[in-house]
DNA sequence: AATATTCCCAACCGCCCTAGT
DNA sequence: CACTAGGGCGGTTGGGAATAT
C-alpha cells in the first residue's frame, strides 16, 4: 500500500514517509508552524519537497485527524454533499471535522460511489415495479403519464426529498424502532439523510440520538447545512527563521500552532542541531489520535495504535 | 498452495487561484 | 497589466493486502 522510496533528479526523496521523517516534520511544524511549505523541509532537515511535507502533515500527521470507520451519519453527509457539490472534496471535508479531503475522496471512490449507484439502480427498479402495479388511470396525472424518476434519489434536490410534516410523524415511529445502522442497511438512504441531526457542539462524540423536534424547526429543510464554528485560531504569529517571511496564520495552520514566542532566538540558532523542547508544547497538541477501543479492526487497530506510540515515544524523548 | 484479480489508500502530479511585486 | 511564487485542489497512480480462482 506504500510507494517504494525513491529520489527524483534533484535528489529529493519520494515515496513512503519513514517514522523518522514524520518525527522531524511533527517537531518542526509543532514548534514553528508552517510559515512556508517550500522552505520548510530545508529547515526541518527533510529531503522532501515542500508540497510533499504539506500533504503529509495535512492528511496524516496533523493532530485531531479522524481516520477510518466512517459512521452512517458521516457517510450520509458525504453522499448528500457530493450530490450538491460534486467532486469538491475540500468543501465536503470542511463539513466533516477531522476528515481530510483526500480520505473522503478515497472513501467515495472505494465505497460510497458503488453504494450510491446500487441504491440508484434499486430505486429505479422499485419505481418500475410500482408503475407496473398501478392501473393506467392511477399512473396518469392530468392526462399525462407521470415521469418515472430516472435519477438517483440522492441526486434529487434536498427540498424535493424532504418529507412533509405528516410524513415525518408517521415515519418517526419506525425510525425510533430501528437503529440508524439498520436504516442504512435497508437502503433507506433518503430518510437517513433527512434525519441526520443538526450539528451540535459534541456531534462527533455524543452517542447518536434522534429527536424529531430538531428537524421540525422552521426552515429546517431549506436552510443551508451548517457545520460548527471552526476552532479559534490564536492571534500569535509563528516564529519564522526568515522574519520577513512570517505571516499570519491561515486556517489550515490552526492545529500546527504553538506559541513560539516562549522560545526566544538563541545564539547559534541557525547552526545548532535542530532540537525541540516539547515541554513548551501544550499537551493537547499530542492528544492520541484514537483509542484502541474505537477501532476494533485488527489491522487498522495496529496501524493506528503504532501511530499513537509514535507520538508518545517522541514526547518521551524530551521528558 | 500458487497465481490472478480486485480492493484500498497514501502519495504524487499537474493545473488553477491568489497575493505580491 | 504581466509575471512569479506559494498554496490548494482534484485526478491519478503504485503497490501491498485481501480475496477469488
Amino acid at each position: 500500500m506504500v510507494r517504494t522510496p525513491s529520489r527524483d533528479k534533484s535528489g529529493l526523496k519520494k515515496g513512503t514517509w519513514t517514522p523518522e521523517e514524520d518525527r522531524k516534520l511533527i517537531a518542526y511544524v509543532t514548534r514553528y508552524g508552517c510559515w512556508n511549505w517550500r522552505q520548510l523541509p530545508r529547515f526541518a532537515g527533510l529531503a522532501r519537497c515542500g508540497k510533499s511535507c504539506r500533504l503529509r502533515w495535512m492528511n496524516y500527521l496533523r493532530p485531531n485527524i479522524k481516520r477510518g470507520n466512517y459512521s452512517p451519519e458521516e457517510e450520509a453527509i458525504i453522499i448528500r454533499l457530493h450530490a450538491e457539490l460534486g467532486n469538491r472534496w475540500s468543501a465536503i471535508a470542511a463539513q466533516l471535522p477531522g476528515r481530510t479531503d483526500n480520505e473522503i475522496k478515497n472513501h467515495w471512490h472505494t465505497s460510497l460511489k458503488k453504494r450510491v449507484q446500487q441504491d440508484s439502480v434499486a430505486h429505479e427498479k422499485s419505481q418500475v415495479s410500482k408503475s407496473k402495479d398501478q392501473s393506467p388511470i392511477e399512473s396518469r396525472d392530468n392526462g399525462h403519464f407521470q415521469e418515472s424518476s430516472a435519477t438517483s434519489p440522492i441526486s434529487d434536490s434536498w427540498t424535493l426529498m424532504s418529507p412533509s410534516s405528516s410524513e415525518i410523524s408517521s415515519i418517526t415511529t419506525e425510525t425510533t424502532a430501528a437503529s440508524s445502522q439498520n436504516l442504512w442497511l435497508e437502503g433507506e438512504l433518503a430518510f437517513l439523510e433527512a434525519y441526520t441531526e443538526p450539528m451540535t457542539e459534541n456531534f462527533w462524540t455524543e452517542p447518536y440520538t434522534f429527536d424529531v423536534s430538531d428537524i421540525q424547526s422552521e426552515n429546517f429543510w431549506t436552510e443551508p447545512f451548517q457545520s460548527p464554528a471552526s476552532p479559534q485560531i490564536p492571534d500569535v504569529c509563528p516564529l519564522s527563521p526568515q522574519p520577513s517571511s512570517s505571516g499570519s496564520l491561515v486556517p489550515e495552520d490552526e492545529f500546527a500552532f504553538v506559541d513560539a514566542s516562549t522560545e526566544p532566538m538563541i545564539d547559534n540558532f541557525w547552526t545548532d542541531p535542530f532540537m525541540t523542547d516539547l515541554s513548551q508544547v501544550p499537551s493537547e497538541m499530542f492528544t492520541p489520535l484514537v483509542t484502541q477501543q474505537e477501532y476494533p479492526s485488527p489491522l487498522r487497530d495496529e496501524q493506528l495504535w503504532n501511530q499513537n506510540i509514535l507520538y508518545e515515544e517522541y514526547i518521551g524523548l524530551f521528558q
